[in-house]
DNA sequence: CGAACGTTTGAGATGACTCAAGCGTTGTGG
DNA sequence: CCACAACGCTTGAGTCATCTCAAACGTTCG
């Protein structure tokens, strides 16, 4: 099977992870799907949409901490901490599958390969979060947001959403402000200036990048992190891309 | 063996870890442990000392990503992502241990339930981004300074080197900005105005924290994600407090 | 004793915030 | 099919937190 993400399940585990599915929900626009603290027997793959984690404030001000696209294993965390410090939510409308976890117990045991797979998984996971520290303590307002779609842009590409200029992304300008730690007023700001300048339009949930390479350097984005191979587009055909490391296909 | 920390490890698998130790390092304050994006073929245990993870910008500029105390399994994310996206760097002078990859592979292999100690410990660290991640997008600079030395108070605690109120800290101010995303002229005036409102006092490597409570409020700060029994201190001998969850002699 | 490093303070600049209002789009019910 | 409510986007004006640049001061160590 070919991928382009850092763990590529083969036949035989990809089969024994889509019978452990118990369920698969869909998730309407704003949903909850964790609530923070809450004991968890089950983790989710997110199939389709958007989901995002959080933290809130006191006052209820919101910090996304991470957003998952099709083809994430979106708590795996909770697997082996079953309870999270932080809550779950859809941003779009969203499916997911769920897979209990004893299920994950018994084919960690069975394929030990898949155990550091999922491993894996996870530290990919905190590795970008360690690139949203960086752009949280060290880049202006149009730099966290210049590094952030660049980033998204090589994760969609990486799933055959984005073809490296455009692609759609169902964000509101204050979702991309509790990413960016900024004000929705002043991501708006920004978002005009990234227009002025050439860079980037974001305009009715669609982003098209006028120069990648410069959006980049914008925001200091370097890819090395999402262990995704950025080599050209072309090399692989569109419906191998669609094939994320933890994709499924909707069961049934 | 009674422990705070999230995993705990048995006698044999401690003893299996501090066999596969295959060399002990004396670190030089400022001294680079891990350059990033060189490829490693073994982990390293911090055993004294404080070691930082960090991301530089073009310009030098620093983002410190995480900070390491005695006990700490380092970059345990190196065994299975081989390269790290991130530096890794001596801040006081420091000792740590060096396991082979080799090593981790075969004794994983063994002792099943180390394979899942080893990835709830960096699912901590992940956790732990989140709450720096939160810190940076929604504390202004005394918020952040007041989580920052709330949580370092907890870390230490569980390791016996805070007694829940005062503890040595070999930072610079410098240190705190890198970590907290300001200026080092700003952390001075916020240590200041910490000092001036009675909250805690930073002073040749000395924290003094005068009122926990007050500076977790301040800080927002909520120690749930640490996975540390954060009881009275008095229910654990003091020398049983001293063991980490992969805290090591040094062996020699 | 001098160099290197960290801390402290001041003055002025600026990026991002707050509050407020107007505008555009979408969906829904009368 | 229109009207209105809800929501998100856009813009303006004024404020404030933090930054920048600069200098002085303290401490440690060779």
């Amino acid at each position: 099977m070919i991928n382009k993400r850092g763990a590529t399940l083969d036949a035989s585990e990809r089969s024994r992870i889509e019978d452990a599915i118990s369920e698969v929900r869909d998730l309407a626009p704003r949903s909850t799907v964790v609530r923070p603290g809450v004991e968890l027997n089950h983790s989710t793959i997110l199939v389709s949409g958007i989901l995002s984690r959080y933290i809130d404030d006191r006052k209820g001000l919101r910090q996304l901490v991470a957003i998952h696209f099709p083809g994430d294993f979106v708590d795996l965390h909770a697997f082996p901490l079953k309870v999270l410090d932080h809550g779950i939510e859809a941003i779009s409308s969203a499916v997911v599958a769920c897979v209990p976890h004893s299920e994950l117990c018994a084919m960690t045991s069975e394929f030990p390969g898949l155990a550091r797979k999922f491993w894996t998984s996870t530290l990919i996971d905190a590795a970008i979060h360690r690139a949203w520290l960086f752009r949280l303590g060290r880049l202006d307002a149009m730099g966290r947001i210049a590094h952030f779609l660049s980033e998204t842009n090589v994760r969609l590409g990486a799933i055959g959403l984005s073809n490296g200029k455009e692609f759609r992304l169902d964000l509101t300008q204050t979702d991309i402000a509790e990413i960016s730690g900024l004000t929705n007023v002043h991501v708006n700001r920004v978002m005009r200036q990234l227009r002025e300048e050439g860079l980037c339009v974001f305009r009715s949930s669609k982003v098209e990048i006028i120069d990648p390479g410069k959006l980049a350097r914008r925001g200091q984005f370097n890819p090395g992190y999402l262990k995704i191979d950025t080599s050209p587009l072309s090399a692989l055909e569109p419906h191998e891309m669609a094939i994320n490391a933890l994709a499924l296909e909707h069961p049934k």
